[in-house]
DNA sequence: TAATAGATTGTCATTTATGACAATCTATTA
DNA sequence: TAATAGATTGTCATAAATGACAATCTATTA
C-alpha cells in the first residue's frame, strides 16, 4: 500500500552530483549544501537516502569506481573487430569524443583520501588495475608474440600517459598536448613491434 | 632596536606544513588547525605571518610551484655529463631515490582548484611546462637529429608516465609498477632512435 | 476511501572553521 | 637599561557544516 521507493533513482542523481562536486571543488570542498544544489534537491534529502557523511562517502566510492568500471567495460565492448588498438587509442586521446571525462577525474579526486580511507584505496586500486588490463588485452591481441612483461610495461605506460593528460584538463592545456599524448602512446605500441 | 623578523623562516615552515596537509587531506581538508599542528605552532601565528585564508592560498601556490621549479632545476644541474638521459630516467622512476616526492603530489593536489583559481592554473601550467622542457632538453641532447615534434611527443609521454606513477603513490602500488613505468619511458626513448 | 510507507520540507543544536583583535612576552640596540 | 618592533598567546564573535528529528505531504492499494 505504500508508494514505490525512489531510493535508487534519487541516490543515483545525488551521487552523480556528489561526483561532479568533488571534481570541481575537491573532496572536502564538496559540501552537502553544494551537492544538494547541484542535484536540485534539499539537503535533508541527502541524509534521508544516503545517511550521514561517512555513509555518503562510502556510497560515493562504490558509485564512482563502479561507474568507471562499467564505462571501461562498455568501451571495450564497443571496440570494432578490426583495427581495435588504433581505434582504442583514437578514442582515448580524443578530448572531444569521450562521453564522460568526469569518470576519470572523479577517480583522481578520490585518490587524495586514500591515505585516510583504506576502503577507497582498495577500490581505486581495483579500478586502476582493470583499466590497465583492458589496455593489456588490446596489446596482446595485436602482439600475440610479445612477452607478458613487455606487454605490461606498455600498458602501464599508455595508462600513465592517459591519466595524466586527463587530469591536466583542469589546467586547460593546448589541444596539441592531447595529440602529442596520442603519438607518445603510439611510440610505445610501435616498440612492441620491433620484437 | 626591534628584534629581527622571523617572517621568512616561519612562513617557510608553515607553508611546508600546508603543502603536507593538502597532500594528506586534500585542499579543503587542510584546515588552519591541522596546518598549525603540523607546523608545531599556534593557529593565530598563521594569520600573523600569512594573512587570511585567501592570502595563505596564494602564498601556498607560489611556494609549491616555486619549490617544484627549483627542485626541477636542481635535478637538471645534478645530472652527470655522460649518460645523462639514462641517469635522468633512473632517478625519476626510482621510488626510493627521490628526496621529496611531495613536490609533485602537492602540485597535483592544487590542480583540483584550478577551475576556481586562475592564478593557480597559470602557475601550475608554467611548472608543468618547465618540467616537460627539462625532459625535452635531455632528449634533444641525446637525439640531436630527431625532429622537434617527435621530441615533444616523447617528452609529453615520459612526463605523463611519471606524473601518474607519482600520483598513484597514495594507492601504494606494487614496486613493479615503478620499474614498468621506467621501462615504458625507455620504450619511448628508444623509438626516437629508429629515426 | 482510509490506512500506510515512504517522500519531502523545515528547524534547531552542536561542532568546526575562520576572522579579528587585544594582551603579553622578548630580542635588539640606541 | 629603557624603548621599540616584532613574536606569541589567548579569546571571542561570526559563519559554515553537519546531525538529528519533528512535521507534513503524497502515492499506493487493501
Amino acid at each position: 500500500m505504500p508508494r514505490k521507493s525512489l531510493k535508487a533513482s534519487r541516490s543515483e542523481k545525488i551521487l552523480n552530483a556528489y561526483a561532479d562536486c568533488i571534481v570541481r571543488y575537491g573532496l572536502e570542498g564538496a559540501t552537502q549544501e553544494k551537492i544538494a544544489e547541484h542535484a536540485g534537491v534539499k539537503r535533508s534529502i541527502l541524509r534521508h537516502y544516503l545517511g550521514n557523511k561517512a555513509d555518503m562517502l562510502n556510497a560515493l566510492i562504490d558509485h564512482v569506481t563502479g561507474k568507471f568500471d562499467s564505462q571501461v567495460q562498455l568501451f571495450a565492448d564497443e571496440l570494432p573487430t578490426t583495427n581495435r588498438l588504433d581505434t582504442c587509442l583514437e578514442w582515448m586521446f580524443d578530448s572531444e569524443y569521450s562521453s564522460d571525462k568526469n569518470a576519470t577525474l572523479a577517480l583522481e579526486a578520490l585518490t587524495v583520501c586514500a591515505y585516510e580511507h583504506p576502503y577507497a584505496r582498495e577500490k581505486l586500486m581495483d579500478s586502476t588495475k582493470q583499466f590497465i588490463r583492458l589496455i593489456e588485452n588490446e596489446l596482446i591481441r595485436e602482439f600475440p608474440n610479445a612477452s607478458g612483461g613487455r606487454i605490461f610495461d606498455a600498458a602501464i605506460g599508455i595508462t600513465g600517459i592517459y591519466f595524466t593528460i586527463d587530469s591536466l584538463t583542469a589546467l586547460q592545456p593546448p589541444g596539441e598536448w592531447w595529440s602529442s599524448s596520442k603519438r607518445a602512446a603510439h611510440m610505445i605500441v610501435n616498440s612492441l613491434g620491433d620484437s
